[in-house]
DNA sequence: GTGAAAGCGCTAACAA
DNA sequence: TTGTTAGCGCTTTCAC
């Protein structure tokens, strides 16, 4: 593989100017410029991205974290974050954390021993100490979902209270008079704020009772079991919103076995708006800005790798209801 | 951050022995062993991988090329991989290539430069010629679902047209008497075999008839438009076999909204066994060893790294039937 | 405009 | 067993 000083021998000139002329600063004469550019093709030359990072440069590289990229909202992120992590021309290291802590401690070591420039966290056993050896280095984080009150990082959310108080409203609108929930671990903050969403719109009515609320996990298995359970405690319920669309999913296949029609006797909405087509009837959801929140994380990052923005200011997203056939009133 | 030198001077050691004890190569004793060890916890001294990469080492680093991660085949295959990866003290660089020539050129140029020390390659626009880069560096590479005949290059399959046979035939053993074909991308090896296995079992039949083949994509809504399709020409089918599980989600989404139920009226089987368990009924599939695929491949590919094994000795693996309620009888 | 030279942090001969 | 030292390929002062 032809180096930079092969470059410079060809071309008669220095390492020094080859470098300039790579990097597009310090002068460099035209003609300097066009005999290193014909070499660099003639030899096919590629600066070794290695060299450039220890000497100072950047890796042009971030750190992913999510918990299970097998969970479909996370290939959707992911996806976005590849896409714009790629036109910087950075490229992306994938980490599965399972949510488990010290998978993330581990993770987040070696990504800082391999220099990452940046790394976008989705995963939510973090905790704002794991983060300090990053904040040491001054490595810039982005939290995607979760929030601490930290300097060095800078949060992005979604409404997700509101969109809890969004699936309701719009199960009331549609004639719903009784409404269960199937709500998502209570260790992650925005399933605990998707629940709280369903209390403020729910509590007060004449039907809200506690027992309208299943507790899960965020899986299909875990929304299906639920589901029956709450079948089995509140048979009269017409309405089921579900902080996730996986669970949504799941409890519509538990209805569909127990003889329920949605949207005819029950109807269902879920949360995230990830694309789950192929159920039947398509499913209702609350859906996050997937994509943008993949894009802003980067270009955020990016920002913030630069040192063109020092200001951290988290952003919260809005959530949008996306009405399917599973609320349709015929 | 401490440097190696700084535990050298605190040790009161060469440079070279903490290198030594770092990599556990030479000789170091016991003594100096200890000193080392505790100047390196008490600096929480890690080595810097770009500098041990520079200096001829590997960079622990592989990459992992898949047409879209939002394809759920890929997330499994993905994790799979990143987990033995991670075994082995590896991390994974994500390419999403969306089976485009250009994006696959410049993401294996770009893999190359970041000296990345092998790439498993689940892209189908791949060509012979576009690896030539990696061979002249002799970098291994991993071809999963694709084949070509190529020195240092090996393959990991499965056996396609077994599964189309299999596919058909369990099928006929359920009783069906019309089977219908949604076949893949005629540009894909594995989906052109899936459907040589499906008319190897199915000419010669007599109700076989070339219009029985329906033409589409890889996708959800692909599958539900060749399901209409082949509905309107053949009202009377039984049976529907489709290359991928995506597909045969489309089509049977398709078929309860014409009316027809599954299984009794229709049965359906996909391709692929990604966990598509929200399905209603759930779908009967030709199960490939997903992780086991993926495992091998990061396996092989650490063996090729490593150069323990030169054999580089494609594999094909079984597919297994999975038969759940869509091919259920009565 | 350009070049010489000093690193970046680490590994691996080679000597001792 | 250990230390010295020459790189790995590149960037970046600082003179010229």
């Amino acid at each position: 593989m032809a180096t930079i000083k092969d470059v410079s021998k060809l071309a008669g000139v220095s390492v020094a100017t080859v470098s300039r002329y790579l990097n597009k600063n310090g002068y460099v004469s035209k003609e300097a410029g066009e005999t290193i550019a014909e070499v660099i093709e003639k030899l096919n030359y590629r600066p070794n991205n290695i060299a450039r990072s220890l000497a100072g440069m950047k890796t042009a590289t971030i750190g992913l974290m999510v918990p299970d990229i097998l969970n479909p909202f996370f290939p959707e992120l992911a996806r976005a974050i590849e896409d714009a992590a790629n036109d910087y021309g950075y490229t992306v290291m994938l980490c599965n954390t399972d949510n488990d802590s010290a998978k993330e401690q581990k993770y987040i070591d070696t990504l800082l021993h391999k220099q990452v420039d940046g790394i976008i966290i989705s995963s939510y056993g973090i905790k704002p100490e794991h983060l300090s050896s990053l904040q040491k280095q001054s490595i810039p984080v982005i939290l995607i979902d979760n929030v601490f009150s930290s300097d060095s990082v800078v949060s992005l959310t979604v409404e997700n209270e509101r969109g809890g108080e969004l699936a309701v409203e719009h199960l009331l609108e549609r004639g719903c008079s009784k409404i269960a929930h199937i709500c998502g671990p209570l260790s992650i903050t925005s399933s605990r704020e998707r629940t709280a969403g369903f209390e403020n719109a729910s509590r007060g009515t004449d039907w809200f009772t506690p027992s309208l609320i299943g507790y899960s996990d965020f899986t299909v298995h875990g929304g299906y079991t639920a589901m029956l359970e709450l079948l089995s405690i509140h048979p009269d319920l017409d309405g089921i919103f579900a902080s996730n669309d996986l669970m949504a999913a799941g409890a519509l296949k538990a209805l569909q076995e127990s003889g329920k029609n949605v949207p005819r006797d029950v109807k269902v909405i879920g949360f995230d708006g990830i694309g789950l087509e192929m159920m039947t009837p398509e499913l209702s959801t609350i859906a996050q800005p997937i994509s943008e929140l993949g894009k802003t994380a980067m270009d955020s990052l990016m920002g913030l790798i630069r040192k063109e923005s020092d200001i951290l200011t988290d952003q919260v997203f809005p959530v949008t209801l996306i009405a399917k056939q599973s609320t349709m009133t015929n």
